[in-house]
DNA sequence: TTTCATACTTACATTAATGTATGTACTTAC
DNA sequence: GTAAGTACATACATTAATGTAAGTATGAAA
């Protein structure tokens, strides 16, 4: 499926085809259910956890909050805390993050573009 | 997080933020841990089943299975099938999945590429 | 004084995803 | 005759993902 190269190579490299590459996991996050809308929304500016919450249709606080602290341990996710109270929390994108946010945005953008495209020719 | 537009406009036109979008379902399909991975392996030509299950590290035949079905559900995959025995199925993009190919891999590559950088400033 | 808003955490329950093992039908190689 | 390869389907078991509900601390508004 690629170039032949020895494992480790593969590993340091990043080679999503081994089992045991490290990308797979940083593929995860970012590509999960709420990870992909997360990087989406933060495309667009720094928000607030609520403005999140209520942004994204559908999420949980916890499920919210848990992908916000996978995309924050990968380096994408920036979370600046005031205290202050009632807390008040903003999220932002890192320069690391607005590169990957990017390459989702493409993908989710083709998707909503085509949507009609794709579900006509759906079977039942 | 995005215009204001009547919720029959937004699923037309597709709205991730949107819960009941369809465009969420063909996102999972698509991002799914073994979807990635096949339309990558996809992108570099036609393949038979057992050459994806080799070549795609870890992937159960169940679940290659599923997932190709879904990515031909979507119109993402063809299928191609020679009545003989042993049994010899082929496996290649659609135009339109050649399309999502694209994006997906320019995230993937994007990911292997920068892991070093990611994996290192990644806290424990 | 009761309620509300904030940004979470934790425990528990449920659902979805994935894995394992086995079976199939036939042919070719050993 | 026995094993191997092919492309799956199916039943069952397990693990991972996600949801729900409740709790926390504090101050301001009603």
């Amino acid at each position: 499926m690629k170039e032949k190269a020895t494992l480790s190579e593969k590993l340091m490299r990043g080679d999503l085809m081994e089992p045991d590459c490290p990308s797979r996991g940083v593929l995860m996050h970012v590509t999960s259910r709420w990870g992909v809308l997360v990087l989406i929304a933060l495309e667009t500016g720094t928000h607030r956890f609520s403005e999140l919450r209520r942004g994204i249709g559908g999420v949980s606080e916890r499920m919210l909050a848990q992908t916000l602290q996978q995309l924050e341990g990968d380096g994408f996710v920036r979370r600046v805390a005031y205290q202050v109270v009632p807390p008040h929390v903003e999220y932002s994108l890192t320069p690391m993050g607005l590169e990957v946010a990017e390459k989702v945005r493409s993908l989710a953008d083709w998707i909503e573009l085509n949507i009609e495209r794709i579900v006509a020719r759906e079977p039942a």
